[in-house]
DNA sequence: ATCATTTTTGGGAGCGCTCTCATAAATCAT
DNA sequence: ATGATTTATGAGAGCGCTCCCAAAAATGAT
């Protein structure tokens, strides 16, 4: 018992297969009195549709893939993909999807996987995460059969279909804050070099610089690659430059410049200001709490999931595009007391009318 | 094109489907001319099998699932889960298995989840992490038709599948070190209490200072949650009573519990010292590096992967059970300079013949 | 050569479902 | 009642693969 199939549990009803089909897939075509009678048979016994049998009738799997690439490993070093894929997950439930995810460690995981991605009958879509420029990953996912959505701004933006939040203003108005604040040596941390991430966001600092009519000292700028370490290093080689304050454009490495400039013996923020991106919920319990760019992650993870959905019911014709708003939140690092709160918001655009990157 | 089926391959090739369905399915019984030329023929027209198809046929799905109750909801702010997560992830990439994630967030998601978790043709097996005591969704899949095994001590033993670390005498270690440093007044900061990883802990704390001829002092162990707030508070609490030394149930609890301390002015470890429990990689970056127990766990991913796949293969008629060892890191918050480091290993065994819980 | 064996290949019957189309039953109008 | 409509149900043909079994080809033994 309990492994019936829809012939077993017509037979019990007395009607045909088609019939009890209709019933389990809430089609309106059936007679509620037949209705009420397969349903109670279900109830009785026990029926669980076969999902491949399913998948295979109806072309339709009802999953859709979280793909990470290599060129991601910090990825969960970085609460930033936990909480991206929870929100991802709970979109799925909401959506009656299943999620798979795919993490790819190495090369070789990476041969191993595209081709199971690949396959038909498995995936509905595939949802993207950016990575690196010279990713053969990305290329065979993009020109694959099935709808790739991209999480995070891609290199080759061409056709693709891609999600992201304003990376190029939210670190403009987290720079321009700090030159509101009076800091004269600003410095910046910046994310992995070769991700759009970083280069969005350092295209919004040298915005917010030129903008007030500051020049840009290359001394005051120090790579980092997202990391709590790297973080770390990067202040250390800022420090003899005298930055009064700094734009880290993670959190994780705002954390990990703090304790380079604390372990130098100096204060924050009345030696070094911070800003920090991500708004972790680290962020609000470090001992100085964190001012720093709000991403909305976990609405992020809904939104794509979103969009999505619609790309496979829709088709992909004009690519979609989605650009989410941050919020920059004002806490203690950053010295003064000034306070400007933008709200939260989505802005979604189709075609070409795209809006970030510069 | 791109989306050809056997049958195209197999008329390109000239041969037969069951021929083709040899040679991508890697069986001895084709020549290696036809292997030759089918392979080619694929190789410049693409092939990507049918997942849906092939599961169908085969009643073999090659997809696990990993389960998180609700009852575990702290998930993603734990960095316990996305390591195990991307342990188990990688473990399935060996083995040329899809992982699919089921986060569950409320109630809700439960009700919608278990259906589609008990789906035919959906599953080869499932992953599930332990939770609540009082947990239907864990009732409901262990008495399901597929293989599960249970990620962690579950409350009901009898007759189910689970790995789990070695919490008892983990704990007791722990304990034990801070004894042998000569602490006198030694609390602890417990986890959930409803967790039988806490239980386990609690366990070996008990049994550490009982063999020590050690009375325990009530008011010197505070109820946590896992959480690095709740380790915050439970300090808080404990510090009145003054507590020498700490045996924390979780690095971010101890985390949490250190800023307690010094928020109070105190120092770790002359006035207080700590040892915490999973080694998250922030426990040898702290300012003051946290000894704590060592939790292999991507090696317990792994693990927990290769055992469930074994179930699945051969039956789960005598229950899995497999214990991993643990190790204590001594770093700078437990003082002293005492050194203690036994090595990692698994025992697996079989059967009631159980090593660990008491 | 001839027959027994082994290796290689093809054919066909499912796997359990969906979905279209045709038929049967019920409803309505006249 | 009778035919026209609407609604409910059933039958059947796939979906694309695997896997068993039988046929054919190749190999070996005598």
């Amino acid at each position: 018992m309990d492994n019936l199939k829809l012939e077993d549990i017509a037979k019990l009803a007395g009607v045909s297969r088609s019939t009890v089909s209709r019933v389990v897939n809430d089609s309106p075509h059936v007679s509620a009195a037949t209705r009420k009678r397969v349903e109670k048979i279900i109830q009785n016994n026990g029926y669980h549709p076969n999902a491949a049998a399913r998948s295979l009738a109806s072309q339709r799997t009802n999953m859709i893939g979280l793909v990470i690439p290599r060129s991601t490993s910090a990825f969960f070093t970085d609460p930033y993909f936990p909480q991206l894929t929870q929100g991802v997950a709970f979109a799925c439930n909401n959506h009656h999807l299943t999620l798979s995810l795919f993490l790819v460690g190495n090369q070789e995981d990476e041969n191993e996987i595209t081709p199971r991605l690949l396959r038909r009958g498995m995936l509905d879509g595939i949802l993207l995460q950016s990575g690196n420029s010279d990713d053969n990953l990305f290329r065979r996912l993009i020109s694959s059969h099935l709808p790739v959505l991209v999480l995070g701004r891609p290199f080759e933006e061409k056709s693709v279909n891609y999600i992201d939040v304003d990376n190029v203003s939210a670190a403009k108005q987290a720079t321009t804050h700090l030159i509101s604040l009076g800091y004269q040596r600003i410095g910046m941390i910046t994310g992995a070099i070769h991700s759009t991430t970083s280069i969005d966001r350092q295209a919004g600092f040298v915005q917010a610089m030129s903008e007030a009519g500051r020049e840009i000292d290359p001394s005051l700028i120090a790579e980092g690659d997202f990391s709590e370490n790297s973080g770390y290093i990067a202040m250390k080689k800022l420090l003899p430059f005298r930055p009064d304050a700094i734009f880290a454009q993670s959190d994780v490495m705002a954390i990990g410049a703090m304790r380079a400039v604390q372990e130098a013996g100096l204060e924050i923020p009345k030696d070094v200001a911070f800003v920090g991106f991500d708004d972790l919920p680290v962020a609000s319990t470090l001992p100085i709490k964190l001012t720093t760019v709000h991403q909305p992650i976990t609405h992020f993870g809904i939104k794509a999931v979103d969009l999505l959905i619609d790309m496979i019911e829709k088709g992909t014709k004009p690519a979609k595009r989605m650009i989410l708003d941050t919020e920059l939140v004002i806490r203690d690092t950053c010295g003064g007391k000034s306070v400007s709160r933008p709200t939260v918001q989505g802005t979604e655009m189709e075609g070409s009318a795209l809006k970030a990157p510069a």
